[in-house]
RNA sequence: GCCGGGGUAGCUCAGGGGUAGAGCGCAUCCUUGGUAAGGAUGAGGUCACGAGUUCAAUUCUCGUCCUCGGCUCCA
């Protein structure tokens, strides 16, 4: 007998050999039919392995992060049999579970092909397969049977990784008419998964390397449960609809021109107004933060590049210099404002009684990126940092960071921001080559950020390898609307370019000494921002970035006079937009599909002119009664203030 | 940059070797005047661009540009 403990400490006996599927069976039929994998000691194990020792266990469902990740990896191995089926000979990479469902790499025999056509065929045969209930058997073998096994198949992609595994740690699973080395764990038999769906097909490099060979990559997601899939779809045809590429073009905010070049985004009225609102919000609270504007020019001499390193390091996929008349003149446009920033720090002497120096800039930059990245406004070539650095003294790093925590955290909540990733983005031990500056510098550079963010509470995930050339940051990510996650608000600390700009103040002991600099932008570009805010709200801005807002639709032209005087009242109130449906005076005629969009209507009718009042709708809210000019000044206010209450908090 | 889908009206898309289609939108007129509407008529296209095959190419082939899904990259 042995004893296992349950989460709730609760201990059991049960025989030598009982199974993981045994134990829940034990505990409720209902829990036996859901559960799907089991940890033993802290690993995740199958539920038909037998447990020989005591152990502290825990059953995993659909539910559990570990169920769902057992299940997509069964499922691979699943839609990996069905390839092998319609491709006799195709050989096999590796084949993980992601955020929602799996993918397998596979290097299909010469001359084949897969396309989305062939998807519907592989997704029967799939279900076909899961139908007859194999078990998933797993077996422990040598590494030179292992390596003998997959020879036969000459799968070179499997050898190379048993090569690289240690005899003895060697596991296969079989189902069916399949095997596979894998690691496990799987489900107990494959009847498991009742409904699936082939998401996508695509190219991927073998092992992530772009010097290997590319493979066929095949992306599903299965469920327990058909209704499971269902729901799944729908919400993916939702998530389709908040696309800011589509809302974007809809709603007139930007677009891009063929003629003008790939990734560069042209603002058009609406757009530009909404990202003008957002500026203007942040740089009202920079200024509360005691930062200063500064302006710089959009390109540099190719020596100021060379000065910060960035030459060296991205000179290659830049655009490239622009030559000048002068014989051997070459300038760049600026791929970041940090050089321009140092060269206004130098250009007088500096007090330690100076110093912090906060330098805001919205400025715009411009980077090659590579074709296929490019990816509507999130990712492009030219776009706009809300960029500042800061320069101060060591003392006052750690306070200074966590000044900037805070403005990034002003702006997330003013806009609902609840759901983003804070990451620490530390260099990686093992490519020292990457980065530049000592390691000493790197050890206080990156301890600071840890501090701060300690000291401030916040949960973080911590990668490495994920630094700048230069310096460590943190970085604030939230997920799109298909949730794919992109980097908004950064935060770098960086002890590198003081020193190659040759940095400098003058301590209370009147020597020289060298600042530190953050880097930092809370929105990260307003490009990106703006997506990202426009897939949060689908469109439906908060009233204070809200384009248009009020529309007066006067029910006959006597009364104009009387809809001027509300059009007078409401440019007071800061409406920025007004249109009429008749009246030329106040605007141009308005159209019904934009009538739609437009959040605020007020009919301004005899009934109104008589009593000195408008009836008031709001769009998907419906009538809101029968207001004076001073209710609807109001309500108006209290509409706004609603928007601004997370601000003001 | 790499692999694989695409590019037909302002938008969403159908079609297909013989001079181009739908719905929505747009324009004009009518109707409606407490309404986020109804009707009629009409204007929009070198079928992304360039070359080739052909009696004939928007359709087939090749190249270029752009775009979408991934990969790699992301100062």
């Amino acid at each position: 007998m042995i004893k296992i403990t349950l989460p709730d400490n609760s201990v059991r006996e049960i025989e030598s050999g009982t199974t993981g599927l045994n134990i829940a069976k034990s505990i409720s039929s209902r829990l036996a039919k859901e559960v799907m994998a089991i940890s033993v000691n802290g690993e995740v194990w199958d539920l038909n392995r037998p447990i020989t020792t005591d152990a502290n266990i825990k059953l995993f469902t659909w539910d559990d992060r570990e169920g769902k990740e057992t299940f997509w990896h069964s499922s691979a191995h699943l839609m990996a049999e069905a390839i092998e089926f319609f491709y006799p000979g195709t050989k096999f990479g590796i084949g993980p579970t992601v955020d929602t469902g799996f993918y397998y790499d596979v290097d299909l025999p010469e001359g084949k092909q897969l396309t989305e056509k062939d998807l519907a065929d592989i997704e029967k045969k799939i279900i076909e397969l899961a139908r007859t209930k194999s078990e998933i058997q797993r077996s422990d073998v040598s590494k030179a049977d292992a390596m003998a096994m997959f020879t036969e198949k000459s799968d070179e992609l499997k050898l190379e990784l048993i090569r690289e595994l240690e005899d003895g740690t060697i596991t296969l699973y079989n189902q069916g008419n399949f095997t596979d080395l894998c690691r496990g764990p799987h489900l107990p038999n494959t009847s498991y998964i009742k409904a699936i769906k082939l998401t996508s097909i695509a190219g991927a490099y073998w092992r992530g390397d772009e010097k290997n060979k590319m493979l066929t990559r095949v992306y599903g997601v299965t469920f327990p449960k058909q209704k499971f899939l269902e729901e799944y779809l729908v919400m993916m045809e939702e998530a389709k609809k908040r696309d800011h590429r589509k809302i974007g073009k809809e709603m007139e905010l930007f677009t891009f021109s063929q003629a003008v070049g790939q990734g560069l985004p042209l603002w058009l009225p609406k757009g530009a107004m909404l990202r003008q609102q957002l500026e203007d919000f942040l740089r009202k609270v920079q200024n509360k933060f005691g930062y200063e504007q500064v302006i710089t020019p959009h390109i540099g001499n190719v020596e100021l590049y060379k000065t910060s390193g960035h030459f060296q390091k991205y000179g290659e996929d830049s655009f490239q210099p622009i030559k000048t008349p002068a014989e051997g003149e070459e300038y760049m446009l600026k791929p970041m404002n940090c050089p321009h920033h140092c060269e206004l720090y130098k250009f007088k002497p500096r007090s330690y009684k100076d110093l912090p120096v906060r330098m805001a800039e919205f400025g715009t930059v411009y980077r090659y990126e590579q074709s296929g990245e490019l990816h509507g406004l999130t990712r492009v070539r030219s776009f706009t940092q809300d960029d500042a650095h800061i320069f101060c003294r060591p003392d006052q790093l750690k306070d200074e960071f966590k000044k900037v925590i805070d403005i990034i955290f002003i702006i997330f909540k003013a806009l609902d921001f609840e759901n983003y990733t804070a990451q620490i983005s530390l260099r990686d031990p093992e490519k020292p080559e990457k980065y530049i500056g000592s390691p000493e510098n790197w050890d206080k550079a990156e301890q600071a950020i840890i501090e701060a963010v300690q000291e401030k509470g916040l949960n973080t995930v911590t990668e490495l390898g994920e630094a700048a050339f230069y310096g460590p940051k943190l970085d604030f990510m939230i997920k799109d609307a298909l949730g794919r996650s992109w980097q908004l608000g950064t935060i770098q600390v960086d002890y590198n370019l003081p020193d190659r700009f040759d940095l400098e103040f003058i301590g209370a002991d009147d020597k020289r000494h060298r600042p530190i600099m953050i880097h930092r932008a809370p929105f990260g570009s307003m490009e990106r921002f703006v997506a990202v805010l426009i897939e949060h709200t689908a469109g439906k801005f908060p009233l204070w970035l809200t384009p248009e807002q009020v529309v007066i639709l006067p029910i006959s032209e006597k009364y104009n006079e009387y809809a001027q005087n509300v059009s007078d009242f409401l440019n007071n109130c800061d409406i920025r937009s007004l249109i009429d449906d008749r009246n030329e005076k106040i605007g141009r005629k308005i159209r019904d599909n934009e009538l739609k969009r437009i959040p605020y209507l007020l009919i301004v009718g005899e009934k109104e002119a008589e009593t000195g009042q408008v009836s008031v709708r709001k769009q998907g809210d419906g009538d809101q009664g029968v207001m004076s000019k001073d209710e609807f000044a109001a309500f108006l206010n209290n509409e706004v203030k609603k928007q601004l209450s997370a601000f003001y908090n």
